[in-house]
RNA sequence: GGUCCGGUAGUUCAGUUGGUUAGAAUGCCUGCCUGUCACGCAGGAGGUCGCGAGUUCGAGUCUCGUCCGGACCGCCA
């Protein structure tokens, strides 16, 4: 069976050619075949014409000569443009002038018999791997933007990951299950996709942000091991990372241990680097949320690279330096040969973390010089000896160049791991070809919105504490530890998870710890409370952002281009040009009417 | 909700303190060319400078508004 799928995937046999543009070589010589595909470009040489044909097996040469070829074909030759689609008929003959440069490079077509199977309009963009197409213009013709072998290598890039992780997780004993697409709305976490119904007058559906609950109802019906690769929606705003609908790898375990969720699913990652990427991952470090937090500013570091962050306010403080006594904090890293930097470069350090995006209200740096001396912007208010210490503290030595910031400790933080990503960029200590992958546990289970006065579930509501902290969730919520992981590599989140609460009492006292009533929580989640009555098993999973993990495999940034369809920043698809407006009998249907 | 960057030929961009007929590359069209492969050569067409108002003798250029695109902050349990 597989053998057969290998075979027909090698020489698709079907009816209108007899091979694909990527796959005739020098062997073919004498052969008479037939090829279909586009015309990618066209060479008139007067007596000589080559057209080069594509599809998304790779360009074979079709050759026509004015002095072999019928004078008809030669004709129809001289009429095709960009992005025809031709089905060519002809000889494999050796070339005259070979091209190393192309796997067909030695062989070409000499054309007997040519059909144009469509014309093309000139595309707005093109067709090539450095396209001239400028972003919207590639999303409004997405289609054509999808012929580039770049654009359509990251789709297969993701069809294979797909692939992959159903034979880890399917040899792993997980049954994939389809949860339901129309849901409820819940206050909690991000804001709802809602979905009108039009025989529940008044009443809306909601897409679901995850199958959470879903999966676990799953656990409680005895699945033992589900997993959806599955279409999620949240209403917010987008980013290069971020799409209103992305997919999710789900899953879930029951009668497990949070290292046994741990080990299963860092072996997923494991297997996917190495059936994709040839790669022998390490063993994942665990890194507490607190030791995340104070080492690197960042519940998802990058680590690639040390710069670990040096705290000195004992060094710093009460030595005359106002903004310094009046920090909460100041906190500094070591930039190893830096120390050069000229004036320039550090002004712009200091605007770059002085930008408002990360507003830092300044940027105070030492210099330790390679004849064992030090200058710093703060010369005034410290000797030579108090600043070697700081260089001790930090880990410096002649010729690298300390940088501080200063101020409250969280904000403080958040600036010096965006100062730290820069400086980690520029000395190029994040190649995209090492992977660094850790897990990151002990998050926080709640916290302190200012804004709605009261806590929130950091992960979700569902996530159990510590057991440790159980008796803390009443009396010191803001301290109690969720029983959470995140697995970070290269400073993405690829993935979260937690052990579950399935426990009806405990349940009941996370929902009221986050401010709901008796009733709310009833009404709401009274379908799960009730599940949990009958018979739960303790369980946990976790969910992997399968479209980053895609960009993360892909070396790239943005997800994007490994979405078929992306929607723009202001979640629009320009090419269907949606969303739109519907017409009045519709809304009547469903019963909206619109201000 | 906010910050920043951009919008000029089909496309990607340049355009000087505000000053004659708005340029380049590429694509497109026509012609020439028998070993090209980012072919080459010669010629040609192609512009509501996003839109609207304002300042000015004069606006692609300055100001305000607006629309569109991108990056980011907030947001994303």
């Amino acid at each position: 069976m597989r053998l057969q799928k290998q075979k027909r995937q090698q020489s698709l046999n079907i009816m209108l050619r007899t091979h694909t543009c990527g796959e005739l070589r020098i062997d073919h010589v004498g052969q008479e075949v037939t090829l279909c595909g586009w015309v990618q470009r066209m060479r008139d040489k007067g007596g000589l014409i080559w057209i080069d044909l594509r599809d998304k097996y790779g360009l074979t040469q079709l050759m026509f000569d004015e002095s072999k070829t019928a004078k008809d074909i030669v004709e129809t030759a001289r009429t095709v443009g960009r992005e025809y689609v031709l089905e060519a008929r002809g000889k494999v003959i050796e070339r005259h002038a070979k091209n190393d440069k192309m796997p067909t490079g030695d062989i070409e077509i000499e054309v007997t018999e040519l059909i144009v199977l469509n014309a093309s309009q000139v595309p707005p963009f093109l067709i090539e791997d450095d396209t001239d197409g400028g972003e919207d213009l590639r999303m409004k013709y997405r289609y054509l933007d999808l012929r580039r072998a770049p654009v359509r290598k990251n789709l297969e890039l993701r069809h294979k990951m797909m692939q992959k992780t159903r034979e880890y997780l399917d040899g792993q004993a997980f049954t994939e299950v389809e949860t339901p697409y129309l849901i409820k709305s819940t206050p909690e976490g991000a804001r709802d996709f809602v979905v009108p119904s039009r025989m529940n007058a008044g009443q809306f559906y909601a897409l679901p942000q995850s199958p959470q609950t879903f999966k676990q109802l799953l656990m409680i019906s005895g699945f033992d091991r589900y997993f959806q690769i599955v279409k999620c929606f949240r209403d917010e705003d987008l980013r290069a990372d971020r799409q209103p609908e992305f997919t999710q790898i789900d899953c879930e375990m029951s009668f497990v241990t949070r290292e046994d969720v741990l080990s299963t699913f860092e072996g997923l990652m494991r297997f996917l680097y190495k059936e994709i990427q040839g790669i022998d991952l390490p063993e994942f470090p665990l890194i507490s949320y607190q030791e995340a937090m104070e080492k690197y500013g960042s519940d998802k570091p990058d680590l690639r690279f040390g710069m670990v962050f040096c705290e000195l306010n004992e060094l710093a403080q009460h030595k005359g330096f106002q903004v310094f006594d009046q920090a909460e904090l100041v906190v500094g890293i070591n930039a190893p040969g830096c120390a050069s930097y000229s004036r320039k470069e550090i002004d712009a350090l200091t605007d770059f973390v002085k930008r408002p995006q990360i507003g830092a209200k300044g940027l105070v740096y030492v210099k330790c010089n390679e004849d064992g001396s030090y200058k710093s912007s703060v010369d005034k208010f410290y000797s030579q000896d108090q600043l070697a210490a700081w260089a001790e503290k930090a880990g410096a030595a002649a010729g690298d160049l300390i940088l501080v910031l200063a101020g409250e400790k969280d904000a403080t933080r958040k600036q010096l791991s965006e100062l730290r990503l820069e400086m980690g960029s520029r000395l190029g200590l994040r190649p995209v070809d090492v992977v660094a992958p850790a897990w990151v546990v002990n998050f926080p289970l709640l916290e302190w919105d200012d804004e709605s006065k009261r806590y929130h579930a950091m992960h979700h509501p569902f996530t159990s504490p510590v057991p440790e902290d159980l008796d803390k969730l009443e009396s010191d919520p803001g301290n109690v530890n969720a029983n959470a992981y995140d697995m970070v590599i290269n400073g993405v989140e690829v993935g979260g998870g937690s052990i579950r609460i399935h426990d009806r009492d405990l349940q009941s006292r996370m929902f009221k710890a986050l401010g709901f009533s008796e009733e709310e929580a009833q009404e709401q989640f009274g379908f799960l409370l009730g599940a949990f009555q009958y018979g739960a098993p303790p369980h946990g999973g976790i969910a992997f952002g399968f479209d980053r993990m895609c960009a993360l495999f892909g070396g790239q940034d943005s997800i994007r281009d490994f979405i078929a369809f992306p929607k723009n920043n202001s979640g629009r698809d320009l090419m269907i040009d949606s969303p739109s407006a519907v017409d009045n009998a519709q809304l009547d249907e469903l019963h909206i009417r619109l201000k």
